[in-house]
DNA sequence: ATAACAGAACTGGTCTGACCAGATTTCATT
DNA sequence: AATGAAATCTGGTCAGACCAGTTCTGTTAT
């Protein structure tokens, strides 16, 4: 019993995953390594071959594990072959909790793709845009207290999409897309650190620069805050 | 010869999705729209239920539909939810073929994932680093004459993912894998445009920035390079 | 002793049909 | 008209059967 009393039942085909995924990622196995058979493995833990397979594929489609048709499974050089999606997966592991390397890579790259879209956004934006900002802006002020921080968290994550969308960069907001969970885990831990008031005064600032069309502004807000937050980052 | 022969037979679940993306992308279905039950289709399609689950799980994973758990599946507003696995899907559809505003995109992005590991790796680069590249171009040039046009493509992007990779910064890693489909359609292009011998003496010039540890000149070669890209695309 | 080669024993890949449980609709009862 | 139970939808899961390559193994011919 329990412990983890999940309402949800979680499917065989979940726990298969978490378990290879921890065991991968944690170094209990070894790229290259060579995995069980997925009759192997669906007789040791009593589920059927497909649950095994479409375990493996999950993987697969992770980059965590290499499959060769009608061969083997094996441990993938994942850190090579990895795509973005290990990220998440290492997040929901890790239960929120990133690691300094994760942060400061995931910000490096917000900083670019968000920076892009601000400065996209400053040339093109409309009164529409601007009115638009204000309104959600104002909603997550008046929600806030209500909100859990997980909720709160996902407003930012969407605020911040939002500027990717108006900019009419549809690539931008794709990235932003592929990187949700362990950006959420990353404004858990800003609205932590820096408080909810802070940080909608933030998004306001942010907005004000977008109606002047200070692009090289708003880029530098975002640079400012990004530095700022991995000092206090070193220094905790 | 050739030009679509697939030895390999393509299954069900792989036109189906190839199917359904098609509908999608191509605006015959509108986001918000109530897509058949599986029941429905398996019927219709003359194909097993659990085949169509699956393949309503893939589009979903791309952030094309949106399920929702026993009530139906409807299309999913896949320019605001979707991942960057959708432009994989795009490309593939199109047969490596990319628009304008896909191009731009990701040329925009790689400059800055890739931009990024240039100046990380002229500050860290090592002896052994240099050797490395020096060795693996090498062998893309003995090899090129009786390479095939995917398989240069995908030297060329193994080439500039070991950027990334002995940049230490592993998340810029990571990024590359996620927009692999995507950068070989942009590599063919590229062959195709420029010529083998002009991409790889290229190559050898970014070894020698490298090597002189020169970050900015390194990154001014590759936004040059990408600037010249995009404007003998403007003239075509 | 060694090389070549059938065939047995694997491997992952695909698909069907059955069953589960939550969501929704229908329709008789109040 | 409002209520609520039951029938009928929905997606979710799973086991087992079959397919087709790959790899190992033991025999045979040199």
């Amino acid at each position: 019993m329990n412990g983890a009393d999940k309402p949800s039942r979680i499917s065989h085909k979940e726990l298969f995953v978490r378990k290879m995924t921890r065991d991968i990622l944690s170094g209990k196995l070894n790229p290259g390594d060579r995995l069980p058979s997925e009759r192997e493995l669906a007789a040791e833990l009593g589920i059927g071959k497909t649950v095994v397979h479409s375990g493996y594929e999950k993987l697969s489609n992770m980059g965590l594990v290499d499959i060769k048709p009608k061969s083997g499974v094996f441990v993938a050089d994942y850190m090579k072959t990895g795509n973005i999606e290990i990220l998440n997966a290492i997040v929901q592991l890790s239960g929120n909790e990133l690691s300094r390397e994760v942060t400061t890579g995931i910000l490096d790259l917000r900083l670019a793709v968000e920076g892009m879209a601000f400065r996209e956004l400053c040339l093109r934006r409309s009164e529409e845009d601007i009115a638009y900002l204000k309104r959600i802006t104002g909603e997550i002020r008046n929600t806030a207290d209500r909100a859990g921080e997980d909720e709160l968290a996902e407003r930012f994550f969407q605020w911040h999409r939002e500027i990717c969308i108006l900019s009419g960069k549809s690539i931008l907001t794709l990235f932003m897309n592929t990187a949700h969970d362990v950006s959420i885990a990353f404004w858990v831990n800003y609205l932590r650190m820096y408080g909810i008031t802070f940080a909608i005064d933030r998004l306001e600032r942010f907005i004000e620069l977008i109606e002047a069309r200070d692009g090289e502004g708003a880029y530098n807000l975002l640079a400012k805050g990004i530095d700022d937050y991995l000092a206090r980052l070193e220094n905790e």
